[in-house]
RNA sequence: GGGCGCUUAGCUCAGCUGGUUCAGAGCACCUCGUUUACACCGAGGGGGUCGGGAGUUCGAAUCUCUCAGCGCCCA
């Protein structure tokens, strides 16, 4: 019954993915087996599946898989984010192309269409992650905007209310003036940019004088309340307390000093603008100037510009330009380089503007959570994070939680009619509240704030909220389940989230919302460049599925992931990827013909036996040092050498080495209790590999014995550490490696067998394992000889040295010549050691383990040498 | 401008609390090889003065300083 050649993922992996939701392997409640809990980022409901959440949910996916092997309760939760900004942006490009204004069908309208949206792509991406193979527990899957996760929301608004730390006030704040919102300084990019530096001459009152001045924006200078010199210039400061004349609008400004003003920047007078620049903003509060905002929301000029009302600020600014130009006011350009924020939303331009919000009050949220993250109660991977989360929370601002929309969490506070306003955990509530001050309110007095809240304001909420831990603190599934294990994230959002999330979990529960973070890398295309829509450099996922499998994708995205660092993905790693279930597939078929051929025997010959049992002692021990490595690898969260350590194991150690090993060559066999251990080893191998490539891994699984009802290797029990050393597998695979070189450099083919004899310190090993090298090198013999033989050929492996009886020696210059190179340099290794334990300093000083191994290097180099000497005179 | 980090084989990276036999892996490359698991393979091979310089030390890829280049974050 041979299996097929190949094996096709295409046509498994689906089979493997149902196989596993009907047998409700991921699912996962309390009981009294210690929990390991992941939740997972909640990825945008706009969004779909790129290489970004593919590496980060298969970091997911392999360390809630191992931790669901070693028996514990793997509780991986997923779910999705509202995502304000974004999910409004295209609910109302959605309805402009019907024709719909948002403003016309009202609040009430939009979110019925904006959650009709929701329903249809939502879940797109959680769709996309299940081809992939990610062992979320979908019975739990939670939304951000759901009803649980909205209360918790609004619960937590009206407690930080109530302990004072959220109140209104004006700010200047980050304008998104295309989204019409405010965004938070974190959702702000900076892009390098060249524009113009325009100098623009202003005159003085009562004077022939002007002064010039240095801007980018001279459709603000409308907005101008003074110039400002530095106290310290002497060029200008005999003009303090003189007023300066706005170009066109004529407006009489003072001219203040400052020493916040750079006298080598412009001319070294700084027009002030205090609505419309945020350092301006501050010179307007020291100096009391009056602030003139001369913007709309959308970024147009407004009537208090006086010209160019209507038209976009950047526009208007060649304009101004023009029109200064014009009368003669605009003294020179120059090109100026300097970054532009820009909305990370809408791509928008920032408009800095003075404006009413929301605010949550940080400093004494934050002191908890920094201390937790810097005694390492919450660890960071790569721990280089600590030092930038460190800096941001020591400088912390308070956070602008407001919005300008309506798909989120309306802020629960209604206004009054005598401008003061409740905050309340609902309608009924406020009037309450509101009757408390006036008893003759009624609903209708009353309105609801108009803005939503942040999404982070809900996603920091994320570890309580996915357990009901807010309205609910007592229940059973968050006592058990949190803290998390594990988040897995990107560092891009530390501030955003995983400080956030901190925060709220020293709030609300006292305690630490998760144990790690591990911050995986930005992937990047094969020439380092990141991934844009812009370069089409971004696979397509799907395709990379289809022609590879989830299994080789996940290899391919993981093999050249180190941790914290961005990888470079190729595809070619993918294929690196099938090549390596090929091969396990093959090993799986060979072991398969031994039972088509009747090769297991129960009477094997002797020879046989003892040989597998010697490869078999060998192999194992190799098995536990790699079990070792990649356990501390995973302690590590340096995935991707778990998976490094991995490959190798199974290809060299397993397929080239014990399989090689055992394999009953032509007419020979195989006993039954080597063919069962081969069989367990093979389990083994499948089993550490599993979190990796989960599908292939079962289904061979499945393939190398007959499984009952509903068995997974996904539940199978992660391979048990036995404590051992690899010293003689290795001295074994190098000496097999050394007499096959020796056969190469002297023409003697594999078939031909060779006796050798070897003089050796180590007696014990080669009494071991003579049957497994006789057997791998194809040797007559291997004794073991108290003198040199004479005039036969032999090598060095060690300090182990292999005559071959059945050849007479003959030297070639060509290897007389590397004879004595090697020679050479021996020699002044051997000196460079002796010099150095001639070296009092160094005998005393260093360490007895250390001045130990230099004495057996050179022991073991003055074997070496002497054995070299002799073959040269031989 | 401030902070953090990186620079080791052609490529991607390990190694870095200084000392375990002239610095490791995977991929790529070269040579040889189709013996019934696998050419998506096997056997072998070449390739690095560990970015430059200085210092500490008996000893530095590993520590310190400095220079250069690159990247990220915050202003």
């Amino acid at each position: 019954m041979a299996s097929p050649k190949n094996y096709v993922p295409a046509e498994r992996e689906n089979h493997w993915y149902d196989y596993w939701m009907k047998n409700d392997v991921f699912s996962s409640k309390p009981d009294n087996r210690e929990p390991f809990t992941i939740l997972i980022p909640p990825p945008n409901v706009t969004g779909v599946l790129h290489m970004g959440h593919t590496l980060n949910n298969t970091i997911q996916d392999i360390l809630i898989r191992k931790a669901r092997m070693e028996g514990k309760n793997a509780c991986w939760v997923p779910g999705t984010d509202h995502a304000s900004i974004a999910t409004e942006a295209k609910v109302v490009a959605l309805l402009r192309e019907q024709g719909i204004d948002k403003f016309e069908i009202g609040r009430e309208k939009f979110l019925e269409h904006a959650h009709q949206w929701k329903d249809k792509y939502g879940g797109i991406i959680l769709q996309q992650l299940r081809k992939l193979g990610v062992s979320c527990d979908w019975n739990r899957e939670a939304f951000t905007m759901d009803e649980i996760r909205y209360q918790g929301v609004i619960d937590v608004f009206n407690r930080l209310y109530n302990k004072g730390l959220i109140y209104r006030g004006v700010r200047m704040i980050n304008w998104d003036p295309k989204a019409k919102t405010a965004v938070s300084d974190e959702e702000v990019y900076h892009e390098e940019r060249t524009d113009k530096l325009y100098y623009v001459a202003y005159k003085i009152v009562g004077s022939n004088d002007t002064l010039t001045i240095a801007t980018t924006r001279p459709e603000t200078i409308m907005a101008d309340t003074a110039i400002c010199i530095n106290p310290n210039d002497e060029r200008f400061v005999h003009l303090h307390g003189k007023k300066a004349i706005v170009p066109l609008v004529n407006r009489e400004i003072p001219i203040i000093l400052d020493e916040y003003v750079d006298m080598e920047f412009g001319t070294g007078c700084l027009k002030v603008t205090p609505a419309h620049d945020i350092n301006d903003y501050n010179l307007g509060l020291a100096h009391n100037l009056p602030v003139i905002d001369i913007l709309n929301d959308d970024g147009t000029l407004n009537e208090k510009a006086e010209y160019f009302v209507g038209e976009d600020r950047e526009i208007a600014r060649t304009k101004v330009a023009d029109k200064l130009q014009e009368i003669g006011q605009l003294t020179k350009t120059e090109p100026y380089e300097h970054k532009v924020g820009k909305s990370e939303r809408s791509g928008a331009v920032i408009e800095p503007k003075l404006s009413l919000q929301w605010f949550c009050k940080m400093e004494d949220l934050a002191k908890p959570a920094l201390d937790a993250v810097m005694n390492d109660e919450v660890q960071f991977h790569p721990a280089k994070f600590k030092n930038t989360y460190r800096h941001w929370m020591e400088n912390v601002r308070d956070w602008c939680v407001s919005r300008q929309l309506w798909w989120g969490h309306r802020i629960p506070a209604w206004h009054l009619p005598n401008g003061e306003f409740v905050v309340a955990m609902n309608e009924n509530e406020a009037l309450e509240k509101a009757q408390s001050i006036n008893a003759n309110w009624t609903m209708a007095d009353l309105h609801q704030d108009e803005d939503v809240l942040d999404t982070w304001f809900s996603s920091w909420l994320w570890p309580m909220s996915v357990f009901d831990g807010i309205a609910n603190p007592d229940n059973d599934e968050i006592k058990y389940y949190y803290p998390a294990d594990v988040i897995v994230t990107a560092p891009d959002i530390i501030f955003f989230w995983i400080a956030r999330m901190i925060m709220a979990g020293f709030e609300y529960r006292g305690e630490k919302p998760f144990k790690h973070v591990y911050f995986t890398g930005l992937v990047r295309d094969k020439l380092g460049r990141k991934m844009s829509k812009q370069l089409g450099n971004s696979p397509d996922l799907f395709k990379l599925i289809e022609q590879y499998g989830a299994d080789s994708v996940r290899f391919g995205i993981l093999i050249s992931s180190p941790a914290g660092n961005d990888l470079l993905f190729d595809e070619k790693l993918c294929e690196q990827g099938s090549q390596f279930i090929n091969k396990i597939w093959n090993a799986f078929k060979l072991i398969e013909t031994w039972t088509d051929f009747d090769k297991i025997v129960d009477d094997a010959p002797d020879w046989i036996v003892k040989r597998n049992k010697q490869a078999l002692q060998l192999f194992n021990d190799r098995l536990n040092v790699a079990l070792q490595e990649i356990d501390s690898a995973y302690g590590d969260y340096k995935i991707s050498e778990g998976l490094q350590i991995t490959y190798r194991t199974i290809w060299n150690d397993f397929c080239s080495n014990l399989l090689e090993w055992v394999k009953p060559k032509k007419d020979t066999v195989i006993d039954r209790t080597t063919y069962e251990q081969v069989i367990s080893h093979f389990e083994s191998c499948l089993r550490i590999l599993h979190p990796f490539m989960p599908f292939a891994t079962e289904e061979i699984y499945h393939l190398l014995r007959k499984r009952a009802d509903g068995e997974t290797i996904s539940t199978s029990a992660y391979p048990n550490l036995e404590k051992a050393s690899e010293a003689n597998y290795k001295k074994a695979d190098e000496l097999i490696s050394a007499i096959r070189n020796y056969r190469t450099k002297n023409n003697i083919v594999p078939k031909h067998t060779i006796s050798f004899v070897v003089k050796s310190q180590d007696e014990a090993f080669y009494k071991s394992f003579s049957e497994l090298l006789k057997s791998a090198a194809n040797l007559e013999s291997v004794e073991l000889a108290d003198e040199t033989p004479e005039r036969r050929n032999s090598f060095l492996v060690g300090t182990d040295q292999l005559f071959d009886l059945s050849t007479s020696t003959s030297i070639n210059d060509n290897e007389k010549a590397e004879l004595k190179d090697e020679a050479k340099r021996l020699k002044e290794f051997i000196m460079g050691i002796e010099k150095k334990l001639q070296n009092e300093k160094f005998v005393n000083g260093a360490p007895e383990q250390v001045v130990a191994m230099e004495r057996k290097k050179l022991a073991d180099s003055q074997e070496k040498l002497e054995a070299i000497t002799q073959k040269l005179n031989g």
